[in-house]
DNA sequence: ATGAAAGCGCTAACAA
DNA sequence: TTGTTAGCGCTTTCAT
C-alpha cells in the first residue's frame, strides 16, 4: 500500500505543539515564538511535509489554481502567451489549467463548469470569443489579447492587449511608403477586437495617404489558418489585378497568402508586398522572410500573471487596462 | 457577497432525504428506490447542483485531474498531442494541468511537487527528459513519444510511441531510391529514444542499400529548433560537398536545413533532397513543401487518455506498449 | 432502502 | 503566545 503522506497533525505531535500552531507557522500568520517556529520548521523539513492543497482549499474555498481559456493552443502565438503566463503564475505559487476551446461555445461552457467545481481562484481569457458574463465564475478574471465581446455586457474589465491599431497602421504605412497603392486586407473576424483594431489602423494609414478605403479589397476569414489565407488571396488576386500589397492581421493568414502569391508572382513577375502580424518563428526564416508586427509576448505573460494574482489577493489595481507597444519587423516581403 | 453554491446537505434537506442518500444517487452506488432517485434528481436539476470536486477529493484523496509534463508547448507537435490528450481526458471526466518544463530538470521537479500536493490522479510524460523514478509521484503514469531514460531505472512502463525506426527507414529509403548516395543526418540527441530510433532506421536503410554509415555526415543538435538545423546544415555543407540529401529527425530541424540549403542550391544549382519528421502544418505549404513523416497525433491523444484513465480506475491493461504506424508524405523536397 | 455519524487535512474563530 | 474546537462538502461504514 502506498504510504499516505504526513499530515499537519503528525507534525504537530512530533513538534510537541498544537496543529493550530503548525498552521500558523506554515501560513506565517498569528503569533508564535521564534523557538516554536524553529522547532516546527525542523520537523517539517525532516519529514518532508508538504501541505495538502486540496484540504486547504476545502477550507478556504479556493484552489491555488487558475484557469486559462485559449482558443487554439496549436497556434504558436497563443502557445507562447500561455507558456509565459504559466511560467509566471507558477513563480507566484499558482498552477494553471489550460483549456483549449477550439472556439466552440459549448466546450467553453463545459470548461467553465469544470473550473468552477475545481474551485479555481482566477480566470484568464486569451482571445476569448464568448466569455459569457452570466456563465462566468465569480472569480477575478482578466482578458488578454482581445476585449470581451460587447454583447456579453461585461463592464469594467481588466484587459491586456497590444496596440493593435498602431500595429495595423505601421504595417500599412510601410507598405504605402514602399510604393503600394492597392493594398488588400486579409483579416479574421473584425468583431474580434484585436483584428478589428488592426483593420482600423489599416484604414487610418490609407486615409492619411489620401487613398480611399476599398471594401472590395478586404476579405474576412472565418478561421486563423493558412488555408483561409490562401483562399482569401486567391479570390482577391483573381478579381483585382491592381493589388500590389497585402496586410494580414495574422501571420498564419499571411503564410497562406504568401503561398498563393508565390504561385503567381514567379510567372507574371508581379511584385507583391506582404506584411503579417504576430511574428511567429517561421516568419524569421530565410525562406519565408515575412515582414510582421511583433507583439510583446513576454509582457503579456508577466503582466497578466502579476495582475491576476494581485486581484486574487484583493489588492487594488493601479491600472486596469494595458496597451502594449508593438514593433514592425521588416523582412523580404515588404 | 458571492452566494456560496448549493451543497449536498441543502439538496438532501430539499429532497427530504439524508445526505448519504443523495451521495448514493450521485455516485450510483449503494441502493435506493427509483422514487427516491427521481426526487433527488429533480432537486439537483432544479437547483443546478454541481458536486464540489475539491471536497470529494479530500475524501477520496484524489483529484479528477492529471498532470501532463511537456518539454515545449510552442513546438506544434507537442501542442497537438497535448490538445488531443486534453480533449479526450476531458471527455472522460478529467482535467489536465499542463506543465511546460522547457527541458529543465529543476522545473520538472518543482512541477512534480506541485502536482503531488495538488493530488493529481495520474501523470503523462510527453517526451520527458528526466522522469526521475524516485521523484515521481506514486500515481499511474504513462509515457508518450519517447521511452523513459534508462538511467531512471523505470521498469515495466506504459509507453505509446510512433514507429520511429520505421519512419526513419522509410524516409531514408525514399531518398536513396530517388538517387541520393550521400545522405546527411541531422538529429536531436540520440539518447532520446524517438530520435535515436529514427537514426536506427536511417542506418538500416543505408545498410540495405549497401552504403556504409559515415559518422561524419551526422550532426546532433542540442535543441529542436530551426536555428540548430540551420547551423548543422551549414557545417555539413561546408565540409562535405558530396552531400546530396538530408534526413532530419524533426521538421523544425528540417526547416532550418532548408533555409540553409535554399541559400546554396540557387547559385550552385546543386539539387539537395530533404525529408523531415512530424509533418507540421508548415510542411504542407507550397512555399515549404517539405517531405515528412507523419505521426498519428490523434491516436496518441486517444490511446493515451484511455489508457491512463483505465489505469486510474484500476483496470487491467490489455497492452502496455504501443507502436503506432507512421506515414511518409512526399512533397517537393524529395 | 435509508439514515446517522465519523472523519479526510486544514484554517480560523475563540479561549486561555 | 498557544491550544481547543468547529466546521469546509463529501464519502463511507455501520446501524436500522
Amino acid at each position: 500500500m502506498r504510504r499516505r503522506s504526513i499530515s499537519i497533525k503528525e507534525i504537530s505531535a512530533l513538534a510537541g505543539v498544537s496543529i493550530a500552531t503548525v498552521s500558523r507557522v506554515i501560513n506565517q500568520n498569528g503569533r508564535f515564538s521564534p523557538e516554536t517556529e524553529e522547532r516546527v520548521r525542523k520537523v517539517i523539513k525532516e519529514y518532508g511535509y508538504e501541505p495538502d492543497l486540496v484540504a486547504r482549499s476545502l477550507r478556504t474555498n479556493k484552489m491555488q489554481v487558475v484557469g486559462i481559456i485559449v482558443p487554439d493552443i496549436t497556434n504558436e502565438f497563443f502557445a507562447r502567451v500561455t507558456q509565459e503566463l504559466q511560467h509566471n503564475l507558477f513563480a507566484l505559487g499558482f498552477s494553471a489549467i489550460i483549456c483549449n476551446t477550439n472556439e466552440e461555445y459549448d466546450k467553453e461552457k463545459r470548461y467553465l463548469a469544470m473550473l468552477k467545481s475545481q474551485k479555481v481562484s482566477g480566470l484568464i481569457y486569451i482571445s476569448g470569443e464568448f466569455a459569457d458574463g452570466k456563465q462566468s465564475l465569480q472569480v477575478p478574471t482578466i482578458y488578454i489579447d482581445r476585449k470581451p465581446p460587447v454583447n456579453s455586457g461585461i463592464q469594467d474589465y481588466v484587459l491586456i492587449e497590444s496596440d493593435n491599431a498602431g500595429g495595423g497602421y505601421e504595417a500599412t504605412k510601410a507598405l504605402l511608403e514602399s510604393g503600394c497603392r492597392h493594398i488588400a486586407l486579409v483579416t479574421y473576424r473584425t468583431d474580434i477586437s484585436s483584428h478589428g483594431d488592426r483593420m482600423l489602423g489599416y484604414k487610418r494609414a490609407l486615409q492619411e495617404h489620401g487613398i480611399p478605403f476599398d471594401p472590395a479589397l478586404t476579405v474576412q476569414t472565418d478561421k486563423v489558418d493558412m488555408a483561409c489565407g490562401f483562399k482569401a488571396a486567391d479570390t482577391l488576386l483573381r478579381e483585382h489585378s491592381e493589388i500590389d500589397g497585402f496586410f494580414c492581421t495574422a501571420d498564419l493568414l499571411a503564410f497562406g497568402v504568401r503561398d498563393r502569391v508565390y504561385d503567381t508572382s514567379a510567372p507574371t513577375g508581379r511584385r507583391l508586398r506582404l506584411i503579417g502580424f504576430d511574428d511567429l518563428s517561421f516568419s524569421g526564416t530565410k525562406s519565408v522572410a515575412l515582414s510582421s508586427v511583433r507583439q510583446s509576448v513576454r509582457e503579456f505573460g508577466q503582466l497578466g500573471a502579476e495582475t491576476l494574482v494581485a486581484m486574487i489577493n484583493g489588492q487594488e489595481l493601479q491600472q486596469k487596462q494595458y496597451l502594449l507597444p508593438v514593433q514592425l519587423i521588416q523582412r523580404a516581403t515588404s
